[in-house]
Order: C-alpha cells, then structure tokens, then sequence
DNA sequence: TATTTTTTCTTAACCGCTTCACTTTAATTA
DNA sequence: TAATTAAAGTGAAGCGGTTAAGAAAAAATA
C-alpha cells in the first residue's frame, strides 16, 4: 500500500477562530502578541491554541509578510567539525527562541551563492547568518539592499556598516606565545599557515605582538610557511630542522600542522616536550588524542554561532543594536606537549 | 545607520507574465513543466525567467499546495560526527536536485517530536527524513496520516509499511569476526554496547553467528556490557581481564570502547596487537589515530543520508517504490591492531 | 444624559503562487 | 465550408495567514 494521500487534517487559523467565536484577524493577534484583544479573550484564545496543538503556518506567514520564524544558516560545509559545532551554536540558540532553521551550504560554489539570493527571495526566512569563504562586496550590497537582516561569522571586514562575529586571532596568538615565553622558552618557531588566509596572518601579528612585549627578538629564520594541512606541517618543521637553527618550542597556526610537526619531530628522533614544545590552534578533537595531547588555543566555535543567532534575532525584532563587530575570546588549553625551561 | 528597510525589488510571477505578455498561469505552468504552453511560448518564457534571474517564492508555493523544494531533517544533534556525515549526504544529494534543507535536531528531547508536527503543518516542507531514538508509534501514525512522505534512517522497525534506510550492522560484524578467525583467532572477547540499543544487538548477532559459521564455541566468560563510552570500554576491559579467562582478540561493539580497551590493556603491560587483537566498529577519526590505528568496521554513514535523500525525492515526485527496506554494506576497514596468529 | 474617546473586535484586501473551469484559437474531420 | 475536437491560453478562486481601516461596544468626558 502506498503512502497515503492528504488528509487535511491540518488545522487553520479559521478553525481557531470558529473555536473561539471570533475572527481570524483576532486570533492572529493573539498569535502575535499584539495589542487589541481583551486580556480575558487573549486567554481564552491561546487555551483553545494550546488544547488543540495549532500551529500557524509559517508558508503563509511568510506570505502575508511577517516572521517565520526560521533562519537561514549559510555555511561551506557540515562534515567538518568546525562548522558542524557553528551550527549546533545557531540551532541551540535558535531553537531556543522558537526559531528553526534554514541549512545552507556552498561548498565554496560560486553557483550556490546565487542561490542564497533565491532562499532570501522566498520569504522563507526571516534573517541570515553567513559564514563563507567567497563572499563578494557585491553579494554583501545585495544583501544591505534585500532589507533581510543579515550577520557574518569569521569574515573580517572594514565594512562598519555589518555585523559580524570574529574570533580574537591575534589575542590568542598572543597569549599562547605569551604562555610558551612564561616557560622559559624564547627560541620559538612560528608556522604559518595558508599564505592568504587573514587568521594565519592575524595568528602571526599575536605571536610578534608577544615577543616584542617580551622584548625578545624576531628571528626571521624560525619562520617557515605552511597551509594548515597536516602534510604541510610536516614538511614545514622538517625544513626547519634542515636550517640547524636552534629552537626549543614551536608555535603552529593550527593543529593540523601541529601534528605534523610532532611526527617529523619524532622522525628525527627529537621528543615533544623533553626536546621541543609544542603550541597548536583550534583544539580539534584530534588534538587532545595524539601522543602528547596538545597545548592549544580553544576557539569558541559554539559560542560564535550562539552569538551571532543572538544579535540576528534581536534585529530580526527591530532592536537596534549599536556594536556591530563582536570579538570571541579564545582559550588556552593546557596540556602535555610544553615543557617548562626553568 | 540602521540596516535599510525592504525594497521590494523581488520579482513575482506577475513581473513575468507581463514580459511576456502572458498570464500568471501559463508562467506557473512553464515553470512547473506542465503542458498546456506551447513549445515556442515555453520557451520564450524560460528565457525572460532565466534572464532575470527569477526564482518563484518557496512560501507561496508551498501555500499553494505545490512543492517547496524543501526537505525537511530531523536529527538528534549536529556536533556528533555520526549525524554530520547524515547531514552531508543528504544535504548534497538534496542540493543536486535542487532541494534546500530544513535542519531539525530533538536533542532527544520529547517536547521537540511535537515541534516536528509543526513543521510539516507549516507547509514548508515537501518530505522529511527522520533520524531519532525516541520515534513513538503514535508519531509514526501521525506521519502516516499526514500524508507527507518520509524516511527513516537507522530505525529498524517491523512495520512493513514505511521506508528505512538501515546498516546492515549484523553482516559488519560478521564479515570483522571472520576476519579475526581468518588471523587465526579463536578466543575472541565481545564487548557489548549500551543495552538498549539494537545496533548493539545486531552486532553481537553477527559476531555470533560468524563464531557458529567456524565452528567456534561461544565462551560467555568473554562477554562484557558496556555502554558504548570509552570509559566503558576501558572498564569493561579491566573487568574482562581480572576474570583471567585466556583471549587474543577483542571486538568492540563500537570504536569509543575499543580506544578504552586499548588504554585498559597498555595499563596492565600487554601490548596492541602483539598480545591482544582489537577490532572496533564505526571507522570514527580517532580510530585512525590513535596507537596502533584501529582496524574497524567503516559504517557507510554519508551513503545513508544519500540514499534516503534519493529515495525521499522519488516519493515526491510520486514514483512508486517497491522496496521499502534499504540495508546498506558496511565495510572493514584494515589497519594495525591486529595480528596473525599463524 | 448626550457626546466623545478609547478599547475591542471584524471585514476585507493582500502576499505570490497553483489550478480548475472556462474561452479562444488552431487543427481535424465530415 | 461547416461542424467537431484538440490545443493553448486566461480568469479567478483559494492556500493560511497579516493588517489597514472601519464598526461596535465600553469607558471617559462634558
């Protein structure tokens, strides 16, 4: 036997309404909170909502113009940890608020983003949260203009005129070199990750930053650059180690690359933390698993999207916020890679 | 300055049909693939939608009673990778076909089931795939009766009536134990997942019947309850070794056990896979690296949201399906925590 | 008490699309 | 060529809400 077909069971508004003894337009106010319904009324009403599980649909909201209550997240990818806890931020939060979500993913597809432009189109949601790699001035215009209330995750911008939520980079950078100086260490490496990624470099400035504060000098042969895979951390630190210039703790832009760097250590016989410590970034799981569990710095993934659902609903309520770029604090993780000099 | 307000610049079905000098119906029935346009207006009409760049409102078609273009995911949480995976098969496939996808999660939690009825009475949705632990046989009747199609993943249930996408988790853990046995293993511990749990079951099935297949006596003393956490796994170990019953090989009902397994046996001094075998199951990350790297069982975790996705858009379109049961391969994955016998 | 104001509720238009029933046009048949 | 049938296109209702404007009832004012 095959699915049944519509039944129709679902109930409207109008059903409410013949309920209730009143009209549609009063049961919709009482839906939306808003003023001209009798306190006693208002009640009965939301019981006889209650009792009987309705739900408004939220196609027809949309339709008639007001919220529906669900949210777009536009995202590269899910299968990756990073963005798969962003999303748990958005949803929790959301969910929270009542409202529900929109997934959206462009794999980094200029095709796909020209969709999001059909999503927002379709009054299918009420406002967007965006985190992409690709983004475009012109596909930011277009949004200012759509009137759709919009905030980026990780995307920094000069432009005043958006919200956006980023994660202090530098400042973690910096404490984690900070962390690293406080054991004595002062020969540190640094390893950069993609040349054209702005937190690689973001990472670097907090890592300069630290040393100049220490006034410990930059020696510029420390430095080796990598592209945040764990191949490239590999083959960064065995180039270092090639130069023979001596170092006693390195700083990796991200984990992966750590990791890497712990196997051409090792490969060379050299023990992290005995002969090398090690600092990484992002705190991927993989981190706290390798032999030995990784120092390093703790993005607040969750907390970003948990931020930047919270600023998208209140200007999706008309609240007018006044700060439009918000910083995330980092957090060192301390674990058994580092090794005190002292 | 405050985000600017609507513009209205969107298009409508309406702006269309006045290019062309048509009605809106014939637009809708041109973008619908409907006959009653002829082939010359069709595509005339095409071409203006195609340069405008027009993209119908999902909420007023859903309204309408057409498709939205909507599938709706219903799934217990995002963070675990397990699910991201399912998120990413079935936000590609859906993406393929032009489907944008609603992300659901229950969080297990009762009160959120009802909230699901609200998003298919909302119309936004053309079908839903569920994954949840907590599915009620009233639920499923209340889908039955919505007349909405939908797919189950993982949920293995006797109703002949409705469609599953299920890993065949009994032939995984056949095909893993045969694979210890070829090793020349013959004492081989099971440890059990959380009890409740099917998959558990299922998997100990297998295992038995691959010892049956061998002619291998079952031994009950190397059976130990777990709980599908590492840390069960490692008590479990502990519990199974104080007993003094001779074993060389492990399989673990899941990896997470099986990593604590390992840490059990490295305390007591016995060395992964010189004196004890493991085989784990669900090929997640860490399996991969920790020390050794875990042979396990790869559940085709991506292919599962895939396939429901596939199967979900052929029940939209209408088309008929015989099957309703769809068992998916698993597939061992070798690396090197075990080791020959002979 | 009559009048004005305020509160409460209703009527009806509208959002953008689909679709049934109908009209017009073109193609067939007699 | 006239009558019949099929094809192509249109008009308008309706999906389930919101909301502006108006009507009715209650409260406040004169």
């Amino acid at each position: 036997m095959p699915q049944k077909k519509p039944k129709n069971t679902k109930l409207t508004i109008e059903d409410i309404a013949k309920l209730a003894g009143v009209s549609k337009a009063t049961v919709s106010y009482v839906l939306n909170d808003k003023p001209g319904v009798s306190e006693e009324l208002r009640l009965k009403i939301k019981k006889i909502i209650e009792d009987c599980n309705y739900v408004p649909n939220s196609a027809a909201r949309g339709l008639a113009g007001e919220k529906t209550h669900f949210i777009g997240l536009v995202i590269p990818d899910v299968s990756d940890m990073f963005y798969a806890n962003i999303i748990r931020g958005v949803e929790k939060t959301s969910n929270k608020h009542n409202y529900l979500l929109n997934l959206y993913t462009t794999h980094g597809e200029e095709e796909k983003e020209r969709r999001v432009i059909g999503l927002i189109n379709s009054s299918m949601v009420d406002g967007l949260i965006i985190m992409a790699y690709y983004i475009k001035d012109n596909f930011v215009d277009f949004l200012k203009n759509e009137g759709i209330p919009f905030v980026f995750i990780d995307y920094p911008t000069k432009d005043e005129d958006i919200y956006t939520v980023v994660v202090d980079n530098e400042t973690g950078a910096f404490e984690a070199t900070e962390y690293l100086i406080s054991l004595g260490h002062e020969k540190i490496a640094f390893l950069e990750g993609h040349e054209a990624a702005w937190d690689s470099k973001a990472r670097f400035m907090g890592f300069l930053k630290a040393l100049t504060a220490n006034s410990i000098e930059f020696n510029p042969l420390l430095i080796e650059k990598g592209d945040f895979t764990r191949e490239g951390g590999y083959k960064a630190t065995k180039r270092l180690l090639e130069k023979r210039e001596e170092f006693t703790a390195i700083f990796s832009s991200n984990d992966q690359m750590a990791i890497g760097a712990v196997r051409a250590l090792k490969e060379k016989g050299l023990k992290v933390p005995e002969d090398v410590s090690i600092v990484g970034f992002d705190n991927i799981e993989a981190s706290s698993i390798i032999d030995p569990p990784l120092t390093t710095v703790m993005q607040p993934i969750y907390e970003m999207g948990k931020k930047a659902t919270e600023i998208l609903l209140r200007l999706i309520n008309g609240e007018n916020i006044e700060r439009k770029n918000f910083l995330l604090k980092t957090k060192l993780i301390k674990r058994s890679s580092c090794k005190s000099l002292k």
